[in-house]
DNA sequence: GCCTACTGTGAATGCGCTTTCAATCCGGTT
DNA sequence: AACCGGATTGAAAGCGCATTCACAGTAGGC
């Protein structure tokens, strides 16, 4: 590893010029093959591997997309989380990990290589400078990098929103990906009530920062207006994190409280549900281990969905009905709109994506198996 | 997105040279307030983010790391995958997934940027002319990259294996990290016969092909010795893949054959086995859907393991009885050695750490809660 | 009021490669 | 034997930034 061979060190060795030896890696076809074959033997003895920074400057492009999305987890319980390897962790890292995954098959189809980043929260431009600058183009779960920050990056290179709707009009000339959570859920809830017959629901939403949770408590509210039920303003309760530990306690709650209601005499039997309905499946897998151990039974005694259709879905018992969301697609659309904006499509209309989800209709409402 | 500004651009705005552009955002202390701020206002209002590649190029490094994993799933299957949403798939990926998320952290700890890339089985060196000039380190999933390139590779970068054994002397100069498979698998065996008493055991492992199972089986093997039972040369079934199917497979097959062997007449209702142990997780779980389909109690008639502690395997009823294998762990050491190649150490002798396993001892072998 | 010691800044060079543009080579022609 | 068009190859000019090295200011010290 004494000094790092450059094309001078092959061109040299091989007898050839500089310009050959990058055309050997460039465009091989357009040197004569006895030319290559002494020209690639030199490269292999040398130990030359052509520096993607050189190239990279003087072809302006990198062939490299990167992705911003939030961190992991907690810097303070690291060492904990470590040992004690924590369920809702896991369950949260699918979410990034499969748009990763989308967005890496996708780029790897178009020969594009991948470069990620979580952002942690106080790390201010260092982030966006890295990875800005090293990429062709990159995609950014919202409310990753700071708005002022995409602002600037944008008008060096394309750059595609992914979840979460527009913040707001200062970037609404970007590319934007989402998935239909309102629509998901107002599917799902019409589920429930017309093929169900279920009337008595109740909605545990997240906090009003997650656009997501929001946007699903609006299909949940049309869908009670399109089915003539009582429309509510707000989530039944509101939890702060989206975690099974917080379902498990807002089930809890919920039905402290039905109970007591129910005791000072509410009408006929009254407010117990008939359904829960979670603003995630990590929510909802809690609520079901609360009532597991409450003894209430679902779906017998009240049905409970969650959103998202994480793989823990449907592992519990019951197999938790849910809307699927399609993240591996939306990294995979990802890409495919980084390379159009790439390639022809440079400028032209900032696009807006809305990605369809499905209902899983599994044990947890009264469908499906079991 | 006319033409992207450059350090000129912004020099020229703000009337100072481009060394003083450059300081500004590489050692900002040294530049006078005033200069700095109106060096940063022009940037600003240009949209200028500095070039990855230049600077990269002439710092000579890139403050990027690389991974490169298996591809995730067969190309073939892709279209149905995206619908079937595999179970197997999912679980294998989780290999990955916790790899890059280890990396990701520590990297990020670090100062670094992750570059991902899978290797597709045909694709060439590709793969490794993208990663390789564009990293100033990286670690490489064992078996994914070609010995040959790895070797030309290792001459100008760090480069550390990940998982399986040293493949051969050639590249016995590398870095390497491994996980404890024998001395898991040894412990588990030991746990099973010691603890609980049990006698007749099976172990079914993967393809010769695999090291980790090979190293499990041997594990497997010093535990019988150890324990005085009869040490067999091969592991009682093979199988092709590691997947769950395959695990269903291989379970009945032992319980046909063993309900033949004792149907005509073994040695006191003999060879049905007490334990069934399995070269992994997917394929253990596999085998108690085979098990409950059978109507076989676990662990009552049988106790089944596991091993790498994915997380499905404490999802399983009964929960399964595994070895944990660190593979976040084993993310961030990677990065960890690539950080100390790249700064004091850089040469001195190879290190081959290899990390420690857990036993995670849970109902299906008659431990745990349950 | 001249000299030393700094602090800030600019000029210039090169990092390793791609990419015209032009020169050279080749076999076949006329 | 001079000539021609395409296939190969070379020469040279950057790509955008980091980094000496040297040079202006500015203080502080005598």
């Amino acid at each position: 590893m004494s000094t790092t061979p450059t094309v001078y060190d092959v061109a040299e060795r091989s007898g050839v010029s500089i310009a050959t030896v990058s055309r050997v890696y460039r465009n091989p076809d357009s040197v004569r093959e006895t030319t290559r074959e002494r020209v690639l033997a030199a490269a292999r003895e040398l130990g030359y591997v052509p520096s993607g920074n050189a190239r990279g400057l003087a072809s302006r492009s990198t062939g490299v997309l990167g992705l911003c999305f939030p961190d992991y987890s907690d810097p303070d319980t690291e060492t904990e989380a470590a040992a004690a390897d924590a369920d809702d962790d896991h369950a949260f890292m699918l979410y990034s990990d499969q748009i990763i995954r989308g967005m890496e098959r996708a780029a790897r189809r178009h020969g594009y290589a991948l470069l990620i980043a979580a952002s942690l929260k106080g790390g201010p431009e260092s982030l966006v400078a890295k990875v800005a600058g090293r990429v062709d183009g990159f995609a950014v779960l919202a409310r990753t990098v700071p708005t002022e920050d995409l602002d600037v990056i944008s008008r060096r290179l394309p750059v595609v929103m992914l979840a979460g709707p527009r913040e707001n009009d200062e970037l609404d000339h970007l590319d934007h990906i989402e998935v239909a959570n309102a629509d998901g859920q107002r599917e799902l809830t019409r589920h429930l009530i017309e093929d169900h017959g279920l009337r008595r629901l109740v909605f545990v939403g997240g906090s009003k920062a997650s656009p997501d949770a929001e946007a699903r408590f609006r299909g949940f509210q049309e869908a009670c207006r399109a089915a003539g039920l009582p429309v509510r303003e707000e989530p039944d309760l509101r939890t702060e994190m989206m975690t099974q530990a917080e379902g498990e306690r807002a089930t809890d709650a919920l039905l402290d409280r039905a109970g007591e209601e129910s005791g000072d005499g509410g009408p006929g039997g009254g407010t117990v549900p008939e359904a829960m309905i979670f603003a995630n499946d990590q929510m909802a897998v809690g609520a079901l281990h609360a009532l597991d151990r409450r003894g209430v039974r679902v779906p017998d005694d009240v049905a409970v969905t969650g959103f998202d259709g994480i793989p823990l879905s449907r592992l519990v018992r019951p197999a938790l009905t849910t809307v699927r969301q399609p993240m591996r697609q939306l990294g995979e659309e990802a890409v495919e709109l980084l390379v159009r904006r790439l390639g022809e499509e440079r400028d032209g209309e900032p696009v807006s994506l809305m990605l369809p989800v499905t209902v899983a209709r599994r044990a947890s409402c009264g469908c499906g198996e079991r």
